[in-house]
Formats: C-alpha cells, structure tokens, sequence
DNA sequence: TGAACTAAAACGAGCGCTCGTTCTATAAAA
DNA sequence: TTTTATAGAACGAGCGCTCGTTTTAGTTCA
C-alpha cells in the first residue's frame, strides 16, 4: 500500500530510546529535577523510570511504594527525591513525556500526506508503533489517568479527545472529497480509538497469539477501509 | 432487523435491580455475609454495594478506605465487617456477581438464536445493554483486575476470554454456514470486543455527545456485518 | 604525587500519619 | 433472648517524605 510503512523502519526513523527520552525529559524539568549534572541525571531517570514503568504495570501507581521503587531502580530513597519533588510529581513526569512523544509520532507521519486515505492510514499506524515501542507508558496513562491531581487530569482527557479529533477531522475530510461514505464520523473515531486502545492495553494477548503489530496494523486498516472508503 | 431487541425492552425482561443481585449475592456467599436475616443482609448489602461503586469509580479501589465506606453506606466498621471478612473480600464479591451476571445475560438472549447473523447481534446487544445498565460494576472489574490476589485474577482473566470465544466462535460457525467471509475471526472478535469494552470505559464520553446505547450498538454492528457478512 | 578541600549526590533511619482490622461496651430491634 | 448495630479506641504495618550524615568525584595546592 502506497505510503506505508514497516514497524521496524519507523522504529528506526525516531529515535525513541530511552535515554533519549529520559534527556529530553531532565532538560525540560530543571525545577523539578534537582541535579546539575546531565549526564547523571540521564543514567538515573533511565534507572527510575524503567523500574517505575516496571513496578507500576505490575501493581499499579497507587499500589507502587517508594521503597519499592528504591529497590527496583538501585537509588536509596533519598536520592529519589532529588529525581521529583513528590509520588505524585514522579506520575506528571512519565505522563507528561508520554503525551509529548506520541503527538509528536503521529503529526511527524501524518504531516507530509495529502490524500485523506493515506494520512488516515499513516495516524493509525504511527499510534500503534509508536504505543508498541512505549507499551508500559501508555498502560500506565491509561489506568491511572483517573487518580490524577485536577490539572493532570484535565489534560489526559484533552490529550486522549486530541487523538481522536484528529481521526474525526480526516475522516470528514475525505468525506468532503468524496473518497469516504457518509458515515458517522463521531462514532467511527471513537471506535478506532478503541481499536488503537485495545493494542497496548492488551498485548499480553496479542504476543500469546503471536500476532504482530504489522499484522494488527494491517487488520484494523482492512476493517475501517472496507466500511468508509468509496472506491475499491 | 429480524430477532433485534430495544435496550428499553431488554431492561424490563432481565430482572437487574440491586436488590435482586444483593439477594442472590447473599445466598451464594452466606460464609462471607456473617448475618443471618435475610431481608436485613439484603437491604444493607444494597447500601454498602451502592456505596463501594460510587467510592471506587471515583477513586478506585486502593483509595477508597474504609472509613469513607463506612460514612458513605451509612454503616460502623463493625458491621461492615459483619457482610465482608476483608476489603479483599469485598472486591471478590462485587466482581464474581459481576461475572455470573454478564454470562447470564449473554447466554440467555443468545440461547434462542440459531442463525449466526442473529446470533452475533444478539451477544453484542446483550453485552453493551448488560454493560449498561451495570457501568459501575463494568468498569471497576476492568480497572482493578490487575490488583486482585492470584485466584481472582485468574478468574477475570478467563471470563474475559470467555466472552471473546463465544463471539469467535459464533464468527466461524457462520463462517462454514457461507453466511459471513473468510476473515480472520480470532482478531475480529478481539477488535469486537475492544468496542464493547469501550461503551462501558468511556460512559462520560458517549452520554456528552447523546449516544444512545441503542444508537452505538446499531453503529457497531453495521459496522460489523458490513465486513462480514457475504450477502446483504 | 598525594593530601586537603569542596560541592554534588546518595544514603537510610525515623517522623507523623493513615491504613485495614479487631475489639469493647452498649443500645436497639425482633 | 438472640441478633444486629453502634461509636470509637487500639494495634501493628506500611505509607510518603525529610534530613543529618556519608560517599563520591573532581579540583586545588603543596
């Protein structure tokens, strides 16, 4: 199909890893990480984050005690609370650069197509790839979202009704060139969502039946295209 | 559509009032439920129910302490310990009467059907209407699934399941029937079942936009039966 | 070279508090 | 009398978080 492409080729083109994260991460929370050295604080928000992401997916944010997390991640407790201000700041922190990096996957791919068949199929799959590669973090995101603090809150639900505007507004405007059926197109980004959704909330499944994100990609694209586009 | 049924209607057949599950939950659990009157179990097991679904849908479940259980249901910690052993324990009851509810219903609409087609439509509407009526209950055994001790989860995990076997498995009936194509029924009924899942997760969202559940499970199912159903 | 100094980072016992749970003594209802 | 409900004290465990102390790494000076 025209304009896509493979997981291990987007993987490839961002640069996801972890320690890039973690970087770009420590430099845009200065006040709240209080260490000076970067390279120091990069090696230990790798530590911190992936033993939190760990203990989280396994029990659960509020279930997850700092003394765990110490052992987990090698730093005394301490030294913790030279990484944030607080448990709850530690949660803004993952949060925060999960939202940050899969908005910026998606518009990366989505920015250079034009035909609304396409940039549809380049958003759904950028989602999944790039939810493929953080799976704990948006795991995370998801079933926390609700214990937040007010503010966090607020912007989780934004972010998640962000994603699917964003699907809404290309089906629309491929409805308005005419390559898509009239099709309710509140109901079809939603389900889509939930689609995309499903995928990292339930990978233990998938990788049980071995099924991969190509293959997943490809199915959930066959499902929505057979429904919405006009022409074969 | 021949064999469909209105939310309104299902409602009124299936006997779902809290003080019917309270009165079937105490007779399943007189080893937990201390107390010997039935009617006095009954009414008191609908105040403390009611009041751990509005707690932990606000909160979740490990937040809620049983100090605000007690205020919100109205009863002493020494008599909520009289209808539970332990916190524990009462997420175990709360969840299996869940289960056995869900299964019911499916298994009870479905049961007449004998065309696939029908079928299908048939364990969808069951599901979301059941999901419906019971949101809060939905949405804490999906929330909190990955907090229960060994045993439950195992259960949670198995009714989830479960649920998908009987929709794949009405996919390939119909599939050796000719009635619905050749499509790769495991992963549709995991998508289907992520659309289902998401009716009950992102309530606040549908009843925003005035979706109707009668309204969304139209949608799914044409959404469904246009790509796999053979002949229209 | 190596001793002395220093700022950054790491340490971990301990504080104050809330939790789930138990228990007591008493009252009310059936 | 028996059953059920009450308010609330008490308990130990475990929580998030702090803070005085120690370690580390790098620099300065003899």
């Amino acid at each position: 199909m025209q304009g896509d492409l493979k997981f291990a080729s987007f993987k490839q083109d961002m640069n996801l890893t972890m320690e890039a994260l973690c970087r770009e991460l420590f430099l845009q929370n200065r006040e709240s990480v209080r260490i000076i050295k970067e390279e120091i604080a990069v090696k230990n928000l790798v530590k911190i984050l992936n033993a939190a992401l760990t203990l989280c997916n396994r029990k659960g944010f509020a279930s997850m005690s700092l003394r765990d997390l110490s052992k987990e991640s090698g730093l005394s407790m301490g030294a913790l609370y030279t990484y944030f201000a607080s448990k709850d700041d530690l949660l803004r922190l993952l949060q925060s650069q999960g939202r940050t990096v899969v908005l910026r996957a998606i518009e990366t791919q989505i920015g250079g197509a034009e035909h609304p068949r396409i940039k549809l199929r380049k958003a759904i799959q950028a989602h999944l790839y790039v939810s493929e590669i953080m799976q704990p973090w948006f795991y995370l995101s998801y079933m926390e979202t609700k214990n937040f603090p007010r503010e966090e809150h607020k912007k989780a639900i934004e972010a998640e009704l962000f994603t699917e505007k964003l699907l809404i507004d290309i089906i629309r405007a491929g409805q308005e060139k005419g390559v898509f059926k009239p099709i309710n197109s509140e109901l079809l980004g939603a389900v889509i969502k939930a689609m995309l959704q499903d995928w990292y909330l339930k990978r233990w499944k998938y990788s049980q039946r071995r099924v991969s994100v190509d293959k997943y990609s490809a199915f959930v694209l066959d499902f929505i295209e057979s429904y919405l586009v006009s022409e074969p």
